[in-house]
DNA sequence: CAAAATTTTGTTAAAGCGTACAAAAAATTG
DNA sequence: CAATTTTTTGTACGCTTTAACAAAATTTTG
């Protein structure tokens, strides 16, 4: 297993890097996973085709560093909106929050994502990359929940409510529909208030 | 606009057409939407590569009317289920039903169908062709619901029903976790229970 | 300005679709 | 029923796209 040998990153690497993974996302959101060539991003980067494999070791690396962007951008965000929440409930509001984010719920975006998801059910790589994010998703929702009720219940829950976000960023992404953000955080926030114990949820209430 | 002369279709050519239709099925199951090729299709059916072009305009051909054929098969089954039942309650079980049929609710169902749906949403071709299906899911649904509820209701029950499925077959493409057609149902009866109100489930009840 | 870093250009190889054509089989006709 | 035509089947090839790489050119740096 020979490692790449590695020299110091230039600054110029740093940025061409970024470059190129930024020029990716903006591909990637127009034209979705299979939309996604080699030479659209570099021309897309304003760069020359072969630069791509000079900084990075393949396509796939560049991709695969786009989403990883993605999601510590997406897990500081709902790591901010955690902390300024008081109560249980306030909680569960900052993590709908950070799935639906108000920037990014478009259709071009639902598209995009969805076209990666359906890759990761037939490549392992792919379903690794994604596997941090719900596994966040999952503690997060658990730590909330534990005080209140037992961890099957709690799982089960949390089932539809993943199941939930996705399936409704996968409708976004229909054209025959024009489904709001308001909409589907209504839908969302709907399930959770009935999918929860009353008990639950006043509890949850409370601040602390 | 020239029409392709249309001959009397022969016995072969028909034979043909099935297998070549079923072997494109297979081979999506197994390998989804971008596995599909003109040559593993062929030699899958045990013919040589060219022969598709010759009974079908080209590869999409196959792949469409594949998906007709599904969404046929599927909307016969929901059909008998629905003359089945007895009650409001009964016909949304068969719609549940018919949406997680017990033989084909796997992972690589999931994970197959999940393909086409993110590239519906970049192609509209493919848009199109998943259309009926939820039409007859939407009308289905406002039919049964109709005598109870406002519009504006159902169409908001609608919205998180058709999330959720979508959701959970999307969530059983995925490897990490293993969802069992029990669980699935379970959480999408639960969903129905809670977001409808239980005056409504009430009248559901009733035979008619 | 020489060495190193960066970028561009061009090439190669693989995959995949569709078409052109060849071969075989079947049907038709004199 | 033999010769001819038509239909059916199968093969081969060309074109395009794309990723990866190599080599050449340019720019930067010490």
């Amino acid at each position: 297993m020979q490692q790449k040998p590695k020299r110091p990153r230039t600054r110029i690497e740093d940025i061409r890097r970024v470059e190129l993974i930024d020029a990716a996302h903006r591909i990637f959101l127009k034209e979705g996973l299979r939309g996604l060539t080699s030479t659209k991003i570099c021309s897309e980067a304003g760069l020359s085709q072969g630069i791509l494999t000079y900084y990075f070791k393949d396509k796939e690396e560049v991709l695969f560093e786009m989403v990883r962007m993605n999601n510590r951008i997406l897990a500081n965000e709902i790591v901010l909106n955690l902390r300024r929440a008081h109560s249980g409930w306030e909680r569960l509001m900052a993590l709908i929050d950070g799935n639906f984010p108000a920037q990014r719920f478009d259709k071009q975006a639902a598209s995009a994502w969805v076209s990666l998801y359906a890759e990761a059910s037939h490549n392992e790589r792919y379903a690794r990359l994604l596997r941090p994010y719900y596994r966040r998703l999952r503690s997060n929702v658990s730590s909330i929940l534990r005080p209140y009720l037992e961890q099957d219940k709690i799982d089960h829950f949390n089932l539809g409510f993943a199941a939930m976000i996705d399936g409704l960023w996968l409708r976004r992404g229909h054209a025959d529909i024009d489904l709001s953000l308001a909409q589907a955080k209504s839908v969302l926030i709907d399930y959770v208030e009935k999918a929860l114990p009353h008990e639950v949820i006043r509890l949850l209430s409370e601040p602390n």
